[in-house]
DNA sequence: GTCTATAGAGGGATAGAC
DNA sequence: GTCTATCCCTCTATAGAC
């Protein structure tokens, strides 16, 4: 897995360091955070794990690493305030695409969303924090294109939207081949009466 | 945690498998199977973790006895073969319920069904099966309650209704006090046209 | 039926050589 | 910047005493 560019002339410091975060982004999607051990994470990476220990302090701090630079690639997706309801949808439905092509990354949230529900996991803040943030952004797009209906609440609207996505991605990662996910989601957003973007977005199938 | 009734003259073998299993199940909900010990699991039961592998041959054997255990007390619920359609709503929302009664239960399973989306896991083909015979049950009684207007297919909606439970327990394990996951089931069930029981019901209140 | 003792593997983290 | 060596801990599982 080649999850990052890598710079021309990258310094060698910042290439290994950067090979160790890919190891242990692909780990951790396997098997969860506390079945994975430094060793193997070294050794995926072609190091001993006291070079991993070199880069980082302790393990805590890998994951940690993992976790933010993947909100740097989703962040503008989502976060960005001029983002329109509609648009924001958009994007969700375009995550949710995304997703499909990459399962370590969905296996990734899967695993760790369930083990930091633990509040003395070391990414509990995190997920905590990550769910609020996104409802505080969904709130207001539904509170906008919701007719209002007998239907749900846009509060309510998110925590189901979201809850809808989380338990979709254990049933595809148990058996990929059987669950559009994509379809599903769009499917519960035209329940609500919201027309999101029919077809997958030429745009982005060959990211 | 008592998780089952005691009978009045049980064997003191009996009693003691009846604690490991308790405990099992108490600790595996709080941090899933690989991050606990059989000593962990010993020393809450009261004896050492010799005395476990007395009663059970592996940590596996455990694991698999706990979610047998959980089954032969929801498979009535949901399994009979002479449950009408209604019912089986009115169960599966009862249940929705009773999980608001016992985190532990939801921990256990929102953390298992994580770990278990690893083929290699020891409980894989327990939830591959587990979500199959629900979806099994649900479909037909989907069919038989939806109204064909352009909603999902009946297959659908019934992996929408297992997602959308799978990912509130998430939320609620997180934030037990923001999220009740019977409102949201209901309105799901509402927005699909199905009118499922608006107030919970008394008989189960105290269980 | 439960214990102690032990084997044998593997874990996180540190010290210090190169 | 990466290594080896080491510390000290925990794990699953087995053997055998009581």
């Amino acid at each position: 897995m080649t999850d990052t560019e890598s710079p021309r002339h990258e310094p060698k410091g910042e290439r290994t360091r950067r090979r160790i975060l890919d190891s242990a982004t692909e780990l951790f999607s396997r098997s969860g955070y506390r079945a994975v051990s430094l060793r193997d994470i070294a050794a995926h990476a072609g190091l001993t794990h006291s070079g991993v220990l070199h880069h980082f302090p302790n393990k805590e701090s890998t994951l940690i690493h993992v976790l933010s630079r993947r909100d740097e690639i989703d962040a503008p997706l989502v976060l960005d305030p001029d983002l329109g309801p509609a648009e924001l949808i958009d994007n969700l439905v375009r995550i949710v695409e995304r997703n499909t092509r990459t399962p370590w990354l969905v296996s990734l949230y899967v695993n760790l969303s369930a083990e930091a529900t633990d509040p003395a996991h070391p990414a509990h803040t995190y997920f905590y924090g990550r769910y609020r943030i996104l409802r505080e952004h969904l709130v207001p797009a539904f509170a906008a294109l919701l007719e209002d209906r007998a239907g749900p609440s846009p509060e309510l609207a998110a925590r189901q939207f979201i809850a809808l996505q989380d338990g979709l991605q254990v049933q595809w990662l148990l058996d990929p081949g059987a669950v559009d996910m994509r379809a599903a989601v769009v499917s519960f957003l035209r329940t609500l009466g919201i027309t999101p973007p029919s077809a997958p977005s030429t745009d982005e199938r060959h990211v």
